[in-house]
DNA sequence: TATTGTTATACTCTATAACTATA
DNA sequence: TATAGTTATAGAGTATAACAATA
């Protein structure tokens, strides 16, 4: 223990605002706090109707591919399919969706929205939209486009080579 | 129950590729998965040392404030006094840091790099730069001082209208 | 044999409340 | 009274393994 206090850099720093080094130029740094910001806006604007962002993409997907396997949703949005479950659950039990047999496999469930979740889903819309203007008054039309195309390009990174 | 499956949609969709809807129009949605991409590539670069982006960030955090007190370095990188505790704990675990009395309160600890954890730091460095290299290699230089831009606009986004 | 949904489990991250020792 | 660190706890998100029913 008292060795691990030999060489230790003890010029102290007394300021409150600490100095962040590289992290504000790293983009991985700077997404992450851009992403917390606009998932709490998103989360805050549809406090109203109490909506997780999760939740809204599962809605979406379903509204647009009714039928649909719950593993085809999930693989879909990137959520593992044993966690997967808990989510449609949540879902079916707020009365939004309903598990159907599978026309063709018995093995799945078709997944549709009720009327009930046709209805929120479409009240949802118009929460995401303020969401979305207050962001694209914030970056700009352009700047908007601009960090939509080189997100794209940031979800499809290379494989890290592996060593030689 | 029978009732909730009245008014359905039942327009199958049986091809594996799922509609997204307006989803990847969506900047939450977009980048979202752009931040899993990028912590995903930055796990992946630092598996030779595990170490994870927060702790990362924390170990820079230290080594440009020495002495710095836990609850400024949880306040800077926006983690609560209860979540800084066991982070600590971890990087203390491994020898990377060490909690020594503050010179003027002493409710408080201040924390130091170790020599060891200097020199992890130091090689982790270079692994960052190898995955930030990626990074900017996929966007491109002017690319990337846009995306900083705009995701720095982005993380002080004005609060939303209360209602009035 | 492989796949779908499921359960169980574990780990990380986040959030709140309450305690202690100091200020 | 307020603050720094801590503990306990609970809710999300994410990951793996194993099982039943079905393909």
């Amino acid at each position: 223990m008292t060795e691990a206090l030999q060489n230790i850099d003890r010029t102290e720093t007394e300021t409150d605002e600490l100095d962040l080094g590289p992290l504000p130029g790293l983009i991985g740094y700077v997404l992450r706090r851009a992403q917390l910001s606009v998932f709490k806006d998103f989360i805050d604007t549809c406090a109203e109707v109490n909506i997780r962002p999760v939740i809204y993409s599962i809605l979406t997907i379903i509204e647009h591919n009714p039928g649909a396997r719950q593993g085809a949703v999930g693989a879909a949005l990137g959520i593992k399919r044993s966690n997967v479950v808990s989510l449609i659950n949540e879902i079916e039990q707020r009365g939004l969706a309903v598990r159907t047999p599978h026309e063709t496999d018995r093995r799945s469930h078709a997944l549709h929205l009720t009327a009930e979740g046709k209805r929120l889903l479409a009240h949802l819309d118009g929460l995401v939209r303020t969401h979305e203007r207050r962001l694209i008054d914030a970056v700009g039309k352009d700047g908007r486009d601009r960090l939509i195309e080189m997100l794209d390009i940031i979800q499809n990174l290379p494989e890290p080579e592996t060593k030689a």
